[in-house]
DNA sequence: CGTGCAGTTGAGCAAATTCAACGCTTGTGG
DNA sequence: CCACAAGCGTTGAATTTGCTCAACTGCACG
């Protein structure tokens, strides 16, 4: 267990948000009992294995999320950015770890308490209900990339983290190209490449190393497969 | 939609499920409600965008769902055997399309039956629960095979297959050297070649294509990472 | 002004794919 | 009963893709 897990409680402090008239996204019901806190870059929110306390929504900045195998091969389960929610467990542990990738806010949310909300309340059940179905999804889709070739894993990846930026299309990456690495199966290195493949294909922009301007879409999305 | 939704219902014969004493096991309580039907070597269940209007438990044979990319590559999300429920949306629409891999029999229940007695029973909810929990684990372990060498990938499929026959350490394969490579992302050529060599370094015994003897599980589980 | 970190690029290599041929089994029709 | 076609699986050779190892660049920070 992480020393992160002392310095949770102390730093936290309870958010007194306001109930909204119409609460029908998801979490607005479930931000009545949050507590946020604050994650420098690179902190560990949980780890593997711990007993799944609580629930998790980012308020601000990024988190991943990955296992790691023996031999030392990380593999990222999802990113999220402001707004989702992330470790959702079904069992009682988490069955990966989770990490900030820069410095961010994210709220805390007792499991045991909305547990206990939710077999009272018919709609937190829909919310848990979706928010797995979110996981799960994302899960599936995820599948899909790895079994692309690196030009359409990054594509894809691209085309994801554009769909989560809405109204913009360029994007703002958060994480490092090991991360992307990691997320996609491949080295920092075909990463690497592959993105100057992309910008000499006039595919894109990288002005940037974190920033890239997606010039045209629909090419990516053809070698998105 | 498939000709095969009017086969269905005209199939369908109610089967008669002995109310148990201990009513824990998943699937137990709505083992009461299914009717069983048949399907064919490789007849579709259901296919990706249609409504989920039924949940499903294998009886018997083996299903797999997969879904095809637009330049026709085919990717398994999973092989069901006896006792394994599919099917399983939290959206109104299946996400993968679903055929038998052998004759099969499979019990069908009504979702819309089910998520009403969920609302009720919460001991109907927590099973559906379970059974999302189910596929989200299976989803992410599958993840995490897809990153790995094809010697690992077809070692832990190995293993992954001989853990759901219980007290065998050999695995009758219902599915074809195709079906195994779409699963793991790999050519049927590099399946068929990396038997060889498990074969060769006698960490398998391949008695004929579709059976699977494990000679020595622990060289299996050091390949798989 | 170095030092360190993140990212890019290059060259050679290893792993998996592609293309092709062949073997075995099964089922069908003469 | 045999001949043969079809399907499935295996094996081989050449090719491609992505990886490894290495060098180098740009940038931020002390």
């Amino acid at each position: 267990m992480p020393s992160q897990m002392i310095a949770r409680n102390s730093q936290a402090h309870v958010v007194a948000t306001m109930a909204r008239p119409a609460p029908q996204a998801m979490g607005e019901t479930v931000e009545l009992m949050g507590a946020v806190m604050p994650f420098a870059r690179n902190a560990e929110i949980y780890g593997e294995n711990e007993p799944a306390e609580y629930l998790y929504k980012v308020v601000s900045g990024a988190v991943r999320t990955y296992r790691v195998l023996n031999d030392g091969r990380r593999q990222i389960g999802a990113f999220y950015l402001p707004g989702d929610v992330f470790g959702i467990e079904v069992g009682e542990q988490h069955t990966f770890s989770a990490e900030s990738i820069v410095d961010s806010k994210v709220m805390l949310i007792k499991r045991s308490s909305l547990l206990a909300l939710a077999s009272r309340s018919a709609d937190v059940a829909r919310q848990l209900w979706t928010m797995a179905a979110t996981e799960l999804q994302r899960a599936q889709d995820h599948t899909m990339l790895l079994i692309k070739t690196a030009q359409e894993r990054v594509a894809g990846f691209l085309l994801e983290m554009a769909k989560r930026t809405p109204r913009a299309n360029a994007v703002e990456l958060p994480m490092s190209r090991q991360d992307i690495a990691d997320y996609l199966g491949l080295t920092i290195e075909t990463v690497s490449r592959t993105l100057t493949q992309l910008e000499n294909s006039a595919a894109i922009e990288v002005p940037t190393s974190r920033r890239i301007v997606l010039r045209n879409q629909a090419v990516l999305s053809r070698l998105n497969g």
